[in-house]
DNA sequence: CAGTATATATCTATCACTAGATAGTTAATC
DNA sequence: GATTAACTATCTAGTGATAGATATATACTG
C-alpha cells in the first residue's frame, strides 16, 4: 500500500513548517512540490488551520510512538532519557530542523485554534511520557525541566549551527538521573 | 527628547515579531499601527531584512545590557544566574511573548542573512555573558546548558500557558551554581 | 449484464486581499 | 538649496479560498 496523497501533503507540509514556520509554507508551495494544483490540497485539507492541526497531530503521535516504551522494567531511567535526547539529536542530524512544536510553540498565540490545541496536546503527551520515564529514579529533573532543556538545546544548536548544545544537554540530563 | 519614528517602528515590529514570528508582521501592519503609510516604513528600513536585522540588533543590546554586570565581585554567581532567569520570567509576565531570538532561532534558515547574522550575534553575546557570570563558581552548568534551559522553558511556558516551566528552570539553574 | 448513481480526486479559473517594494511628489527643517 | 520625512499611487507576486467542470472508480438497481 503506497503513500496516499494526503500523506504526501502532510510529509511536505511538516518538513517545510519545521524549517520555515507556519507562515513559511503555502498551499501553492505544497501543491507544486508534489505535482498537483493548490485546489487539490484544499480538497484534502480545506483550510490552513485544518492542515496545521493534522500535521501537528500526526507529528505528535509519530514522535511519541518513536520514543518507545517509558515503562520497560529492564531499562534504566537514564537510558530512557538518553533515548529521548537521541530523538532530538537524530532530528537535528538528519533534517537540520527543530521539533515542530518548538517552531509552533514560540508563536502559539498567532496560530489558528485548531492548530494550537494540537501543540498543547503534544506537550501534554510528552510531559506524560517523561513523567513515566522518570518514575522510580531519584533525580532533581522534572518533565518540564527535561523538555525545556532539550527543546531549548535544539533551537540553540540550530541557530548556532553546532551540535554542542544538544550533546551537552543530553549528557547533563542523563547524568542527573540515577 | 521624544521617541523617534524609527524607534516607534522598531518597538512595534519587535513586539509583533515576538508574538507572531518574522512572517507574522508586515510593513502595512506596522505603518497603520503607528499612523503612517507603509512607504514611510520603507524609508526608515528599506527592506524587511534591514528591519529584521535592526530589530534583532537592538533587542540583543537591550537584553544583554539589561542583565547588568556579570563580573560584580560583591555578587554570587548564583545571584547573577538568578537575574538572568528573572529577565526571562519578567518578559513572560509583562509581554506574554518569548525571547525574540527563540522565535527567530527556530526558523533561522528561513530568515534573510542580515537578520540571521544578528540572531547568531545575540547567542554569542549571551554565551559570553553567561560564561563570565559562571566564572569562579564550581558547577556542572555551562553557558549552553543555561541558555538552552531558559529559552526552552520560556517556549514551554508560553505554549502551555503556565509559569511552571520557567520557575522550575530558574530554581534548577540557581541550585546548580555554588 | 447494462445502466445509472455516488464518491473521490483532480482540474481550470478566478476571487478578494495582502505582501514587499518602488517611482515620483510634497512639505518641513536646517 | 539641501536634507529629511513623509506622502500618493502603483507594481508584481503571492496568499488562502471557492465555484464549477471533468475523469474515474466503485456500488447499486432494473
Amino acid at each position: 500500500m503506497s503513500k496516499t496523497r494526503a500523506d504526501e501533503i502532510l510529509d511536505y507540509a511538516e518538513r517545510e513548517i519545521r524549517k520555515n514556520g507556519f507562515d513559511g509554507v503555502s498551499f501553492r508551495d505544497i501543491a507544486s512540490a508534489i505535482g498537483v494544483k493548490s485546489a487539490s490540497v484544499h480538497y484534502h485539507f480545506p483550510t490552513k488551520a485544518d492542515l496545521g492541526a493534522e500535521v501537528t497531530k500526526r507529528y505528535a503521535e509519530s514522535f511519541i510512538d518513536g520514543l518507545g516504551s517509558p515503562t520497560d522494567p529492564s531499562e534504566s531511567a537514564a537510558s530512557r532519557i538518553g533515548r529521548l535526547a537521541d530523538a532530538y539529536i537524530g532530528s537535528y542530524r538528519v533534517e537540520s530542523s527543530t521539533c515542530l512544536c518548538a517552531v509552533l510553540g514560540s508563536v502559539v498565540s498567532h496560530l489558528p485554534d485548531e492548530t494550537s490545541n494540537e501543540v498543547r496536546t503534544f506537550y501534554d503527551r510528552l510531559g506524560a511520557w517523561s513523567a513515566t520515564a522518570l518514575e522510580g529514579s531519584t533525580t532533581v529533573l522534572t518533565p518540564n525541566l527535561l523538555i525545556s532543556l532539550l527543546q531549548g538545546a535544539m533551537v540553540l544548536s540550530l541557530a548556532t549551527s553546532s551540535e554542542d548544545p544538544l550533546l551537552e544537554a543530553r549528557a547533563h540530563a542523563v547524568s542527573l538521573v540515577s
